[in-house]
DNA sequence: TGGACTTTGTGAAATTCTGCACGAAACCAT
DNA sequence: ATGGTTTCGTGCAGAATTTCACAAAGTCCA
């Protein structure tokens, strides 16, 4: 009973979090104290209740009439979504964006250090990277272990791509993030997140094509679309 | 009532087609003229019935007993998200992303050729990039005219990220790739599709943790989290 | 031809997500 | 104090999405 079960969020909530933080991020950034969950709602171009309702799977925080302080609320965001700790990276795949990746020193502050990036290539594999030595794929268990690593970046070629999450999941790491444009075969207990330009772009492509469709094709009444996320 | 009303596709399958597309493209690279939808889900990781599904708002392409043409359905897929035609692509932000995105020339194959880029900086203006010399970003509205310009990719800084996409909007640009780790304000005819690596890396912590505590807090039974796309 | 088998297409149920509406709780001014 | 105002937290209904389950429609082979 005084056992704290973690709540389950539901998955449509946890996308949003991350979004929310970020704008309390740049409120905290201009000495904003307080905000309401209309505010915060236009900003995230949401819904306000839908707002509190996400918020309100982290606890009652809000004061009712006053809305919600913004340092506590960081907190509570983060405190939910593990950020109270670092998270290190693993980069697999010394190429372009690769390499890219492991320089671009924007994960560090953000709590996702990139600690390690590994190739199957024996050209590149010793040859450093910002502050990194690449490493040898073939050693990613120990990497793993020794710099107690949790999140594997895949930035392969579509043709390595697979093999490359398969070596991640042997050496313990359940959470990938895909840059491969290739829907990758993981066991369910993995979390996988991808990142594809091109599906992104066909799907601007569809809404696009609505619209041109919908101006050419005479006066058919039909709402108009829109996306956000 | 001859009239070919456009269905409209729920958002839900529209952000699944192109990965389907991604799919039969490689079984057609490999020489496979059929599948079913088993097959198909097995590959993209979903339920067979969903792929049904997704595939009967193109029309009834299928063969019971049989399955699918990948060819055919390579067509279908791609005249429903309007890739049959090309898609000319400007990047705002002349920065390394902007600029790497501007060189790379991954895009143009898959019919979104970037035509342009700019910037707001006058030391970068008249500078070249691959195969593209940087514009001022005021006279964004001529380019999208004169090449015919329908997607804009943001890769500005956050600070300058608001004005782009405004100045796109004014430029009568709809469709919106953002990089810029910021929810931009845009009318709701608007399309944005948002890119952060960020809110993927924090989308993973929060799953991550989730094991992390189930496994270190004892034997509370409770499913396992999984994520996919 | 006919019967066994396969696989689609789709109603309908189940689940998840969203948004409204309103009571509850806090602040404020007098 | 007290009434007015603000804003949270949430029950509930409706929308969207997912999944099941099965009839329909085709293939295959003897």
């Amino acid at each position: 009973m005084t056992q704290l079960q973690r709540r389950r969020i539901p998955d449509a909530a946890v996308t949003r979090l991350p979004v929310y933080l970020q704008i309390l991020n740049n409120l905290h950034a201009t000495n904003v104290l307080r905000f309401s969950s209309d505010e915060l709602a236009a900003l995230a171009g949401v819904n306000a209740a839908k707002v509190r309702k996400d918020l309100s799977y982290l606890g009652s925080y809000g004061t009712r009439g006053v809305g919600y302080e913004v340092t506590y609320l960081i907190h509570q965001i983060k405190r939910e979504l593990g950020l109270l700790r670092e998270w290190n990276v693993v980069v697999v795949g010394a190429g372009n964006l690769g390499c890219a990746l492991a320089k671009f020193g924007g994960f560090a502050p953000r709590g996702f250090p990139v600690v390690g990036i590994v190739d199957n290539d024996s050209k590149k594999i010793g040859e450093t990277t910002g502050a990194l030595t690449i490493g040898d794929v073939r050693n990613l268990g120990k990497m793993v272990r020794d710099l107690n690593i949790t999140i594997g970046a895949i930035t392969t070629s579509t043709a390595t791509a697979q093999s490359a999450v398969d070596a991640l999941i042997d050496a313990g790491v359940a959470s990938i993030l895909n840059f491969a444009p290739i829907v990758l075969a993981t066991p369910s207990s993995v979390s996988v997140r991808n990142v594809d330009l091109g599906v992104e772009l066909q799907i601007l492509s569809y809404y696009e094509q609505m619209r041109t469709d919908q101006i050419d094709g005479a006066k058919s009444q039909s709402k108009s679309a829109a996306v956000s996320v």
